[in-house]
DNA sequence: GTTAGCACTCAAATCTATCGAGTGCTAACA
DNA sequence: TGTTAGCACTCGATAGATTTGAGTGCTAAC
């Protein structure tokens, strides 16, 4: 069967009047809030149609329609079509300036909860193919140092390192000196065992002080241990009555806690980010499963210099798409003017 | 009235088992177990005295009796007094070695929280009182320095300043000489505006840049924006019926999100913390008034030079006191031993 | 002081009846 | 042939009515 220019209309009425009232939308309601002008009884045998195409179900006899995730899918893609030639004027509140990026995407975070009324989250960047800018070694007393290693981007990290015998202001600054002398500008794959070995060749009686170092760098570099999310509006869950009982949302609140469970969503959604960004994933669709019964809208971010992350945004299946995107390109495109100062 | 010793027993069954059961607890269970020997008659008689001393109320008619916070005060405190002759050998989990202050801190959180089936919170040590250890500037590039600044205790904080006019490595070079050896050692308290004055004027035209440092050494000691608090089991919240319907959940989770909330808990705990350094406050003694309908236990960490925490665990008013005194007392005991390695 | 016995209370569970939104189908109409 | 009015039917939701049972307080006897 052809999803006609009407069954779709009336499709797109379900939809929409299901995302408002999240109540099973009837025959009736459809033809009075349309301009279709056509009676309930019309309106059925169309629905009757829509449902063996499986684009809606009814949850029980003598109850009204609901969308199912095919429903949503079709929904979403032709509204997405339209949104792209639309040029939005969204006013939505701003971000202040930042200097420190945590700070900025913690504000991200809250402000797209805050608009939405919905969970978000925010990854930092990820910093792979990043370039070392500085390595800076400060003598904090005879037997321990302080590296501070600084990536493209203006990404810090700090490590205390224990020295094994007493060291010298002198030795420091000529450490310092060779290791950024040699390194600064390299990526991490180009620090190769060549280099290594040439390198603790020249530090002499220090050679573990500079293998030190670059474990550290490595470390920093990719560090999937700490990697930091940032959540806000986990509580705006409850605002939905179908992800509010105890079951479901204990588990949705767990894995807004397990950054482990996020972190899943974010390495899939860099893996297959194309242009636009902006993936929405309904239902079974998402890629983790603990939210199957939501729906996830993520943009991947990407502030030059490689350091891309994600923004997503996780709430019901009846969630307000439009919003949603709208709010979503416009934080991207804020956080792209702020941090391109 | 005086609370005899048979009512007290009888208040402790009572508290127990509604600790177990968190149904309200009629006079026939308590007859049968405990070792009294009293008939169910008997008991209701107690019973009726303990209602009339605030002890225990009946939710309504006819039901059992469920403790007031007064009845839980005194169980709270009888139970406190003797767990001070107790030594526990208690063998939880291991706290794993961490290098990184703040991975040990999320590990006690979540092992707390696993333990124990509570929400857990771990504030990062508060570093007011302490001194300055090093200030290291770098040049990352022309226009930009790094200022790392390192307090007493290993506490690192990075800052990139922008410079108003192109910078040489010799300048940086002359003030770090010069930042490092007025202020290393000092509190900041000692930091005061006539010293600033005088490294600016001995700064030259770099004089904005001592400001800068000044400000961000300032910054970095008591910076409540970004006070960290680690937080585990949120969703252990759900295992209480009391609490995990939807509108005392969704404001509990906000309250947890919401950083902000849950360092009014550790302030107020630090500013009243004692020698023993556990505390546990019911319901309405709850210094947060989210928490009213929950029972939090604090205690106090020291891990020397001034870097004092707060250790939380919050529940329902029906929690295992004793396990979380217990657990909370162990795992204290294994984050001094880690370190003060 | 303790206990058995009994009337009483009241939340929770179970049952029953009613309501109404919504459907599918049929027959009539344009 | 597509649209519509009409009607019987379904079934969740809501509201009362009824029953059940855990628990109480009181009294009288031990």
């Amino acid at each position: 069967m052809e999803l006609s220019e009407r069954k779709m209309k009336i499709l797109q009425a379900i939809v929409r009047n299901y995302l408002e009232t999240g109540e099973p939308v009837g025959s009736r309601t459809i033809s009075k809030y349309t301009d279709l002008n056509l009676s309930s009884a019309t309106i059925r045998n169309e629905m009757a149609d829509l449902e063996e195409m499986e684009y809606i179900v009814q949850p029980h006899t003598s109850a009204g329609r609901i969308p199912t995730d095919l429903g949503y899918r079709v929904y979403v893609d032709t509204m997405m079509k339209e949104k792209d030639k639309e040029v939005e004027e969204l006013k939505v509140n701003l971000l202040e300036k930042e200097e420190r990026l945590d700070q900025l995407l913690k504000q991200t975070a809250k402000l797209l909860a805050t608009n939405t009324n919905y969970a978000s989250m925010v990854s930092a960047p990820s910093i792979h193919q990043n370039k070392l800018k500085l390595i800076q070694l400060s003598r904090v007393n005879e037997m321990q140092l302080l590296a501070v290693i600084v990536v493209e981007g203006n990404v810090i990290k700090n490590t205390l390192l224990d020295v094994s015998e007493p060291i010298s202001e002198e030795t420091v600054l000529k450490l310092n000196i060779l290791l950024n002398t040699h390194l600064t500008g390299l990526a991490v794959e180009e620090i190769n065992l060549g280099l290594i070995t040439s390198l603790k060749a020249q530090a002499g009686i220090h050679s573990n002080i500079v293998s030190d170092v670059i474990d550290a760098v490595a470390k920093t570099i990719h560090d999937d241990d700490d990697l930091e999310i940032y959540t806000s509006g986990t509580n705006n869950i409850f605002k939905y009555p179908e992800l509010a009982d105890s079951s479901s949302a204990s588990e949705l609140i767990g894995a807004f806690e397990e950054k482990r469970t996020l972190n899943e969503l974010v390495v899939k959604t860099l893996a297959e980010s194309e242009e636009t960004g902006i993936k929405v994933y309904i239902g079974n669709e998402s890629p983790v499963s603990t939210m199957k019964d939501c729906s996830i809208v993520t943009a991947t971010y990407d502030l030059g210099e490689g350091m891309k992350g994600t923004i997503g945004i996780i709430g019901p299946k009846r969630m307000d798409y439009e919003k949603v995107v709208d709010n979503l390109k416009d934080v991207m495109r804020q956080l792209d003017s702020i941090y391109k100062k």
